[in-house]
RNA sequence: GGCGACGUACCCAAGUGGUUAAGGGGGAGGUCUGCAAAACCUCUAUUCACCGGUUCGAAUCCGGUCGUCGCCUCCA
């Protein structure tokens, strides 16, 4: 089987082709970093995030571009608000975003423009939009798109510009357009907002010019992928392809992937509801960044997924089944003959999981596979059957498949070397059969959030910090 | 009102025409272990929101009903 993505535009499974053999270009659209972004936000980014990685595990050369949008109305109201200017506060949170992709184990995108060091780019798209009549001013120095002149506006979202609700939803109309539907390309100017002086006059770029600008500058024209969430079918997206091909004359993206929301207590989490959580508040309740990741990443992205406690809980144990296996692997010793079926379950594991994400990225039965190795290793494990170079070879398995998850491999503990002598002590003290002392060795360490376990390997530690505390 | 997604065990969730309905979590019992933990084994849906229909056969196809969520405005 090939490797298949559901496109929003159109609806349909397809076989992914990338337009350049063995290459891809992935664009998704990034934070707007006028505050903290939250987890549901970072489920759309830990989904491109597994886009991205299984592209390069199956052999791909892969570009990934996220946009940071460092000039909206929100991030000026805030400046405002705080009495910083636009950069101050956007520096700020790019700088919090990048910390929380790290830990989110989202490895950074090849490259992360920044609006406001492409007004050029836009201004060159408008340009041409304005040139070739697609783009109207207005008396206030704004710039509009022209949605009547662009028959195939609403393809994307499957929406009927004649159908919208005028009125009632769609805002009144501040800056003097033709058409309420129209939407702003460049802003004029305007008292206490920042602005840029350009040949297309003064003022600030709209929202979606510059995801156009910006994907076309790092991936041309024409690329493969692009993501985002749900919410930004309509108008973001429908924007986007509008004004991009009304000014290159090219098709601008193949397949449009799309992120189901992230719901808490049945509703999409959102700032404005006050109903949401950040990566901290999650990680203060004591579970670990790649509890969360995995809690993000378990359920198909086209699925909305439930955020709760319950949810968080069940991705703790999971995650900690699936490190404590490598684990058991790295510490096993056992002079004895190869394994002689193990070759095969892992050929077997390897096609399961690829099958199943090559469908359009279903995480459950690649999941599955993952777990059904780790009981089968387990099992061989504790009945010793095999190799010392076999639980190497089964180790090297669980992490290649990480390479795609970044769940399994548990982070780096700091030395410590208080724990490393208790752990010492206990150990020689079980060699000397002295169960007191290794048992208050033990009471002691976990009051400093180790746990301890004994195996035939010996004795095991490991950090009780996956699980929530208290 | 228009458009879209969805309803499978206690929870999450795969499965889109045909042998015993994946997997994870939780729970119950057991094995192993100095003890503990981890791990392993067994059990935990004769049934897939409901009602009709098509078919030799449906969780899977068709029609209807009920319910949930999202988009149509800034939004991941």
């Amino acid at each position: 089987m090939t490797l298949r993505f559901r496109n929003t535009l159109g609806g349909a499974l397809e076989p992914f082709e990338p337009l350049v053999a063995g290459r891809v270009g992935i664009y998704s659209c990034g934070p707007t970093v006028y505050a903290p972004a939250h987890v549901g936000n970072f489920r759309s980014f830990v989904f491109a995030d597994l886009l991205r990685r299984y592209l390069a595990w199956s052999g791909f050369q892969v570009r990934w571009v996220m946009n940071i949008t460092d000039v909206d109305d929100k991030i000026i109201r805030g400046a405002v608000a705080e009495g910083v200017t636009i950069g101050q506060l956007a520096d700020r949170y790019t700088e919090r975003f990048l910390d929380d992709l790290d830990r989110l184990r989202i490895a950074r995108p090849d490259v992360m423009p920044r609006a406001t060091e492409h007004i050029p780019q836009m201004v060159a798209l408008i340009e041409r939009l304005l040139a070739s009549g697609h783009a109207y001013r207005t008396d206030d120095g704004s710039i509009f798109f022209r949605i009547a002149s662009w028959p195939a506006y609403g393809r994307l979202a499957r929406l009927d510009p004649t159908q919208q609700r005028v009125g009632e939803r769609v805002e009144a109309d501040e800056y003097g357009k033709d058409d309420v539907r129209d939407f702003a390309l460049w802003k004029g100017p305007r008292a206490g907002e920042p602005s840029w002086s350009t040949s297309i006059g003064e003022g600030r770029p709209g929202w979606h010019i510059e995801c156009s600008a910006m994907s076309i500058e790092y991936l041309g024209p024409s690329f493969d992928l692009h993501t985002g969430g749900i919410d930004l079918i309509f108008p973001h997206h429908e924007d986007e392809i509008a004004q991009s091909e009304a000014a290159t004359g090219k098709p601008f993206v193949r397949t449009w992937l799309h992120c189901a929301h992230l719901q808490m207590r049945g509703e999409k989490m959102s700032k404005r509801t006050g109903d949401f959580s950040r990566p901290t508040d999650i990680y203060e309740r004591g579970y670990s960044s790649r509890v969360l990741r995995y809690a993000l990443l378990a359920a198909h992205y086209r699925a909305s997924l439930d955020f709760s406690e319950a949810a968080l809980a069940s991705a703790a144990s999971a995650v900690e089944r699936l490190s404590t296996c490598l684990q058991a692997l790295d510490g096993y010793r056992q002079d004895r003959r190869a394994d002689a079926s193990l070759d095969g379950l892992l050929t077997e594991t390897r096609s399961a999981f690829r099958q199943a994400l090559d469908d359009d990225l279903n995480i459950a039965p690649a999941l599955a596979a993952v777990f059904e190795f780790v009981r089968e290793i387990n099992r061989r494990v504790a009945e010793r059957t095999l190799s010392t170079e076999d639980a190497a070879s089964a180790a090297a398995l669980l992490r290649e498949l990480d390479q795609v998850l970044a769940v399994v491999e548990d982070d780096a503990v700091a030395p410590d070397d208080e724990v490393d002598r208790l752990l010492a002590e206990r150990a020689k003290a079980r060699a000397a059969r002295d169960w007191a002392r290794a048992d208050a060795l033990r009471v002691r360490l976990a009051a400093l959030d180790v746990i301890v376990e004994d195996t035939a390997d010996g004795q095991r530690s490991r950090r009780a910090k996956e699980l929530a505390r208290g």
